[in-house]
DNA sequence: TCGTTTATGTTCGCAAACGAACATTTAAAA
DNA sequence: TTTTAAATGTTCGTTTGCGAACATAAACGA
C-alpha cells in the first residue's frame, strides 16, 4: 500500500481582510457537506470554526496510524476514510468506512486515544481537521454533540459487527457489491476513483479475486471500469445481488443519525 | 439453539430484616466480581444498590433480541455473554464476548436503545441487572463513569474488529484457540462448560470442523474435553497456537480498562 | 434396563478462495 | 516515440471449509 506524502493544508479562508465574517461565510457551505458538522449547534459552531481547517485528503494518505495518538479529529467532505487493521504479516483488513456522515478519531473521545487500527483516505477528497481538544472539550459538555457523537459511533459498531458477519459468511462477489454499494453512498456521483488492487486490500482478498468478481458485475452490466476508475451504471442490480450486510448497515446508520439525507 | 426459559430472580439480600445494611455488605463482595461494578464510586453505588439484583444467567438464555429495546442493562460476574449476529437463513456469528470485565446493553447509554445483535449465555452463571433509566442517568452525569464506560466500549470495538480481522484471515483452528482463551480470561478456573455445536454457532462454522480442531489440540496435549466440558491442560501451548488475535485484544483490554487483573 | 437423545468422530465430494505464474493492455515517463 | 510501469485478465494446482451422510458412545428417561 503506497504511502503518499503529507498533503497539502488549505485554509478555508484565503483572504485576511474581514477574516472573521468571511471564514464563516466560506466554510458555512462546505461545513454542510459533512452530516455531523451540519447539525453542529450555533454556539458550538462559533467555537470551532477558528480551528477548523479544510485540507485535502489525497488517496492513499494515512490519517493515523495504529496505536499511534493523534492531535486532531477528521470530518470528511468529499473523502473517504478507511478504517483497517495491518497485520504483522502485512495483511490488511477492512473494519469500517468513513465518509461524509462521520468523524474519524473517536477513540479521542472515548477515552482510548488511539487504536490498534490505521486510517486510510480511500477515495480521494476533502475534510475538516479539527484539534481533538476542541473536539474533547466539546464531547465533554455533555449536550446534543455529545449525543449525537455516541449515536455515531454505535452506528459505526454495526458496522463493525456487520463486517464481522460478512467476512464469516458472504462470498468474495456480495462482499463486492456491498463494498461499491457503501462506498457510492458517501459519495456523489456513480463513480468511484479505485483500483482493483486498492480494494483488494480493503477487503483483505486477492487482487485476481477482485478482478474476477468485477469480470462478472460487468459482464452483469452493472458496472464499467478500466484502470482504477469505475462507473456504476445499474445501482438496482447491485442491490439486488448484495448480501443483506449493506441493508443492515445502511438502515442502522438512518436510523442512529436521522438528517437530511443525501442518498 | 435452544431459548432457555427465563431465569429464576435472585435477590442479593434474602432477610428482609435489616435489610440496608445487609444488603450493601453481601453485595459488596459479589460485586466486585465484575469489574466494572468493582471500581463504582461510593457516591453511585448509593444508587444504585436498590435497584441492583443478582440473577441467574443460564446457558443458551436470549438476554437481548436483535432490534429489541431492553429496560436493563447487565453485568456478568461469573457468567459469559456472547453478542452475536443472526442472519435471515438462521447462520451466526459472535462478534464480541462480554464477561466479568464488562457490561451488556451498550447501547443504552450509546444512545440506539438497540442493536442489530443478539446477546446470548454462553457460559451459565451470574450477573447483576440494573434498569436502563438508573445506568443512563448515571452515564449522562458525565463524570468517571462515564468515562470508564466509554473506554470499556473502546475495548468492546476493538475485539469487535478483531473478530473481523481473524474472521477473514486466519483458519477455525487458530479461531478456536482464539475463542477458548478469551472464554478462559472471563472464568476463573480452566473449564469450560461448552459443546462443540455451542461453540460452532458462537465461530459461525460448521460443527464438524469445531471437532476436528478439538481433536487436534486433544491429540497435541492442550486440552481435554468430553461431552460438554473442556479442560484446558496447556494455557501456553494454546497461546503458542492462537493468532495474534488475542494478545491484540487482550493488551487493548489491559490498556483502556486498568484495573486489578484478574488473570 | 432399554431405548432415545445428545455429543462427538469420520468420511466424501464440492466450491470458494489462495498462491503463483504469466499474458495483455493502457498510461505515464524518459 | 520508445520504454517502463501500472492495471487488469487468465490459468493451474492446492487448501480450507462446507454440506451431507453416517457411525459411535455416553447420558438420560421411561
Amino acid at each position: 500500500m503506497p504511502i503518499h506524502p503529507r498533503p497539502k493544508k488549505t485554509l478555508a479562508a484565503v483572504k485576511p481582510a474581514a477574516l472573521h465574517k468571511k471564514s464563516a461565510d466560506i466554510s458555512k457551505a462546505s461545513l454542510d457537506l459533512n452530516r455531523l458538522l451540519a447539525v453542529l449547534p450555533e454556539a458550538e459552531l462559533k467555537r470551532w470554526l477558528p480551528e477548523l481547517e479544510l485540507i485535502d485528503l489525497p488517496l492513499g494518505h494515512v490519517i493515523y496510524e495504529s496505536a499511534a495518538t493523534e492531535k486532531n479529529v477528521y470530518f470528511p467532505t468529499t473523502a473517504i476514510v478507511s478504517l483497517l487493521y495491518v497485520m504483522e504479516n502485512g495483511d490488511s483488513a477492512e473494519i469500517a468506512v468513513v465518509g461524509n456522515e462521520g468523524i474519524v478519531g473517536i477513540s479521542l473521545f472515548m477515552g482510548g486515544n488511539s487504536t490498534p487500527s490505521r486510517a486510510v483516505v480511500q477515495s480521494a477528497g476533502k475534510g475538516f481537521r479539527l484539534p481533538a481538544k476542541i473536539m474533547k472539550d466539546a464531547f465533554d459538555r455533555a449536550g446534543p454533540i455529545t449525543h449525537l457523537l455516541l449515536r455515531y459511533t454505535q452506528a459505526l459498531i454495526t458496522q463493525m459487527a456487520q463486517t464481522a458477519v460478512c467476512n464469516r459468511h458472504h462470498s468474495l462477489d456480495q462482499q463486492l457489491c456491498r463494498w461499491l454499494l457503501l462506498s457510492l453512498d458517501r459519495l456523489r456521483g456513480t463513480e468511484l476513483v479505485m483500483t482493483q488492487e486498492l480494494i483488494a486490500n480493503m477487503l483483505g482478498v486477492r487482487r485476481e479475486g477482485v478482478t474476477e468478481a468485477a469480470v462478472k458485475l460487468q459482464k452483469a452490466g452493472l458496472i464499467r471500469y478500466a484502470r482504477g476508475r469505475i462507473e456504476i451504471l445499474d445501482r438496482k442490480g447491485l442491490e439486488g445481488r448484495v448480501c443483506e450486510c449493506y441493508a443492515v448497515v445502511k438502515n442502522e446508520y438512518d436510523r442512529l443519525l436521522p438528517m437530511e439525507s443525501a442518498n
